[in-house]
DNA sequence: CCTAACGTTCGCTTGTATTCGAACAATAGA
DNA sequence: TCTATTGTTCGAATACAAGCGAACGTTAGG
């Protein structure tokens, strides 16, 4: 079993965090996690190349926001919330409901011809 | 006098806020800023060159995560805080609160020899 | 053992950030 | 007007991140 790396919660620099935060294809990662609580990696492979968004994953790992567990041939994700939520009070929650904000935002530009 | 420029609320982009974030002197500079309420370029500048600071007021302005307002020769900066508290609301409070863990914990760091 | 499925890792290209000196613009004061 | 002060802008070097195909490793099933 290959085991992948994870942080320490301690160890979670809120620098990195934001850096993984400020890509929009993992901040739809983050957004699904929150509301799915699991999901495996090609459920949330929007039709990307997997080499791509391997890259996003571990991204996400090593910031801290995320925990690979392997099952078979499968890798399942999930938020480190409660460990997060420990390091720093309230940032995780107000973090997904700014996703949400700007996901609502987004789909309203759609909605008005800016995105296309 | 040379206005700035400064994004309407509404086309603050949650990406562009953790990107300006996601960078350690950029996160001091609000650290201070959401006690000092307000400060100029020069009270910042850490003993960095000029040139190199004021990249990081202008990612941090193009953010929308601060307003800078012209007073004679020199620029005074402001966190958009009511601003952004509509359109993110919590979001500031948890960042500053989470700012102030990080810094609390290179303090400590520091302190134990790490940050050396 | 052989093959298919799931993701990671490697190597490369392209694009974006950081850094900093030097030149510039605007204001204040002598 | 001349000079000092405050910060921005320019330009170039260097470092970092994204994207993707191809190769690899691991597990499941036949």
């Amino acid at each position: 079993m290959k085991e992948l790396h994870h942080p320490a919660i301690e160890n979670v620099a809120l620098e990195h965090m934001f850096q993984a935060l400020s890509d929009p294809v993992r901040t739809e990662i983050v957004n699904r996690l929150a509301t799915m609580t699991e999901a495996t990696c090609t459920m949330l492979n929007a039709g990307r190349p997997k080499s791509s968004m391997s890259h996003h994953y571990r991204v996400l790992r090593d910031s801290g926001l995320i925990r690979t567990r392997i099952k078979g041939t499968m890798h399942i994700n999930t938020l480190r919330r409660a460990e997060l939520d420990l390091r720093f009070p309230g940032l995780l929650d107000a973090v997904l409901g700014a996703i949400g904000v700007n996901a609502g935002k987004e789909a309203e530009d759609e909605a008005k011809g800016g995105g296309a």
